[in-house]
DNA sequence: CTTTAGACTTGCAAAATGCAAGTTATACTC
DNA sequence: GAGTATAACTTGCATTTTGCAAGTCTAAAG
């Protein structure tokens, strides 16, 4: 995928956020890929939700189209060689935890069985 | 439409948040609740994204069901009768802040048109 | 060299979105 | 208070996106 195949609905920072993030499944891979760091391409199929392959290529393309995943070995094939967070990608991660926090807060009365906390993140090396 | 309509697809609380905010449009509705303050139907319809009219009926009713948005005069019929966030609503305004200041430095090679800022109000007439 | 398995790709059904037009009812005008 | 304008939806259908199952390709293991 070529991010010049991007279509941007306005000039608004915030819907050019959703432009890229606004779906079901784009910013669950980057909660994978900030979970758990890097991730194989089978590794992030596993994930609970249930993503499916078409989607994930699709997306994971999208993301590194725009530089905010990259693989852990550029030059190398693809087998075994994981995804992760570029620091585009990275720079993600307050805003992810503010929406599981504010979940948490706002959503507990709809969904009982959310979680209290997400899966505690790993330290990066 | 009925909250308990839902589906979850995980007890993954950012999940969960995006089980209710990760489409194209959802947020955009809350963003311009943020901006603007309390805005009826047709003023909704009228931000620069051009959303859709049956969706945006949809999302404000599922909006509503889970207490993020609501009717400024709740006994009074719909017309001119302006939707505003709730408490809960009100809540993601951190998240949305911090997605645009994202988009803003982490989109900026890719969006050459994007604002420093978000949208000043169109005027209707 | 043969087999295995990870990383996709493809094809098609189902669901969501987008668009135009239609409907309902309330507020405004006279 | 009758008529009209218009806000707030709803409906039907075309298009696009998603979801699922199966298939392909190729590096790595044996």
């Amino acid at each position: 995928m070529d991010s010049g195949e991007m279509k941007w609905r306005s000039a608004c920072p915030i819907c050019s956020a959703l432009d890229v993030l606004g779906d079901r499944w784009t910013m669950l891979i980057v909660r994978d890929l900030i979970v758990h760091g890097p991730r194989t391409y089978s590794e992030l199929l596993d994930s609970p939700e249930g993503i499916a392959t078409n989607i994930l290529a699709d997306r994971l393309s999208l993301l590194s189209s725009l530089m905010l995943v990259e693989r852990v070995n550029p030059d190398s094939p693809a087998r075994n060689n994981a995804f992760r967070l570029t620091k585009g990608g990275e720079a993600l991660r307050p805003v992810l935890e503010g929406l599981g926090k504010w979940a948490q807060v706002n959503l507990k009365n709809f969904h009982q069985d959310m979680l209290r906390m997400p899966d505690s993140p790993k330290k990066r090396k």
